[in-house]
DNA sequence: TGGATTTACTTAACCGTTTAAGTAAACAGT
DNA sequence: ACTGTTTACTTAAACGGTTAAGTAAATCCA
């Protein structure tokens, strides 16, 4: 069997509270005498001693576990995100624990309620479309939690999104200064406020230089299914306004699809194109597009701080019987835009 | 406080044993009359009970976690395999804890440590070079373990790999057959035996056809950093031997790096050409490239369903004194080729 | 009508830690 | 020599569940 305090207690002759105290580095300030803490310590690494977490998260109420919630692990940018959230969390002494939603709001409720069962200390969410019951259940109950990518306008939640509406317009800006008259607006159905920012963005900046969208030049892109349907978006537009000369994606995912078509129909990119989210293919497959480039360490890096700093603000308010409530960090982060054409 | 079982208890005049019952759905067998259950189900849904796991966990010994450990969560091959693991884990039960290794031995030793403190109840791991001294820890502890992707020949671990021997004949077969008589072949100095094994297959397919692999066309490539180095190793070839035909990649970060060489020294890719893992983007960079696409759906599938019989067979064994040891899966899975040029 | 069985529970120990409170011996100070 | 403090521990309860064993009342069967 697995060695356990008590065992390491009986066999040296010790209390399970001596023992415990000299592994938990408390030997010191807890006056256990030198020859002691070594005979213990001996013991233990002889044996390969682990320390049931279990155990003792529950008896400090403390996983030491984050729990992460993504539309899709496998996707480019949140696996990135992921990639920076469990480094910073790690070196933070916390391990992370990880769960695709697909997208799908029930089945998001359901990790959110397996995550609180398994008492994980804190949750970041990306989260999809309007939530249901359990994200607002979650913030009633001051669970710790940090929105990313996408938030809760009416919702008291602490989030770390990016400046999606500027970059657009910054980037859009740029594309009208290069003299395009008739860009092409590619967006998604999915995410709404995010796709919504983005979109605002883009037609501000197109108004303000008098250009109005024209409705032939947009298209949303429905996401179940993205592939056809953003072939059929496209026809459209090369049917109906043949001289565009602008293309402006709302997601690396419809740029990259949109490169693809214009491979298989033969068409030359030589339009001013920009996109949200930069890929490093990106580079090989068109040179010259404009982009904005996610600060995706900034997010996981902050995210986990923000998390983090609600778990000490819970874990002092259930000590002294405070009850302020704790105010939730709001933070818009810039993306670093590219202009390459 | 959350509500507890004793909470509940006791504001019904119940036991704890008989809550317990009902709400882990034993109500029928425990023989608790109809009313008795109704009452506990409705009073806890009112409070929005979750059973704390960790209490359960201490108590049962299995936490429903399984860990898993990649070199980097944000490489796509890995994270298309998480998504997968993760995916099947959850629709048997079990929660996914996920750490990337960074292809650091020390990080992955510690990891491993992290995973059995926090007692999950078993391991995925996709090793970095010679495990140290935790994997045949693990191993000899009878510890549920299923290494994918590389493994050890000398350990008696389970593993989950493709086969890439036969996988690389065939494609240096095929690039043979296409007339190409200098093949390049590109590899990294990471993953031993993976590679090991896909250099085997392109030099028997070499060999076979009276060609030998010319060491002017063969590069390894040092994964610290390689985007400099494939630079270096690509300018020696060019170089070295400026009529090379065709170009074997043994991964497809390899392929991608090259491709943005090409495109930077403004040279045509029109030799034959062969990777080893296929990303989407080939169809738009190099339609003609031809690959062996990995099985990834069922590399993660196949992982979960060997880790889980391992782990049911050490709970049977941790009630039944049987002692005989759990046999080993080895599985090796095709990949399914895709001939293009 | 009395013993066996079934029903509907309860009691208490246990999982492996942490930790507040207690204690006995040694030592210090006046 | 007596009190007070420090040293080096121990006792026992707690965290929140599970589960083997027990029990009292109701029901069954002959």
């Amino acid at each position: 069997m697995k060695p356990s305090l008590k065992h390491i207690a009986e066999h040296l002759g010790l209390s399970k509270t001596t023992v415990s105290w000299v592994l938990s580095g408390q030997a010191e300030q807890k006056n256990i005498s030198r020859a002691t803490a070594e005979k213990v310590l001996a013991y233990a690494a002889s044996l390969h001693y682990q320390p049931n977490m279990i155990a003792r998260s529950l008896n400090t109420g403390e996983t030491k576990t984050i729990g992460l919630i993504l539309p899709s692990i496998s996707d480019t940018f949140y696996s990135e995100v992921a990639r920076e959230i469990e480094s910073r969390a790690r070196n933070q002494g916390y391990s992370l624990m990880i769960s695709s939603s697909e997208s799908d709001i029930d089945r998001e409720d359901e990790i959110i309620r397996l995550f609180k069962a398994k008492r994980v200390d804190g949750i970041i969410l990306a989260p999809t479309k309007r939530s249901k019951v359990e994200v607002q259940r979650l913030i009633d109950e001051g669970y710790p939690l940090t929105t990313i990518d996408r938030y809760f306008p009416e919702l008291n939640a602490s989030y770390i999104i990016i400046n999606n509406r500027d970059s657009c317009y910054m980037l859009t800006k740029h594309l009208i200064n290069k003299g395009c008259k008739k860009i092409a607006l590619l967006t998604t159905n999915s995410y709404l406020t995010t796709m919504g920012q983005r979109r605002e963005g883009v037609e501000d900046a197109l108004r303000e230089s008098g250009l109005q969208l024209d409705p032939r030049l947009y298209g949303e892109v429905d996401f179940a299914g993205y592939e056809k349907n953003i072939h059929r978006v496209l026809n459209n537009i090369f049917t109906e306004v043949p001289d565009v000369d602008g293309f402006f994606f709302t997601t690396h995912i419809l740029a990259l699809e949109a490169f693809q078509y214009f491979y298989e129909k033969g068409i030359k990119p030589d339009f001013e194109m920009a996109c949200i989210h930069e890929v490093p293919i990106f580079k090989v497959l068109a040179p010259q597009i404009n982009v904005a480039r996610m600060p995706v360490g900034e997010i996981g890096r902050t995210a986990v701080n923000s998390l983090i700093e609600q778990m000490e603000d819970a874990k002092g308010k259930a000590k002294s019987r405070k009850k302020q409530p704790y105010e939730p960090k709001r933070v818009m982060l810039s993306c670093s835009l590219e202009f390459r054409s």
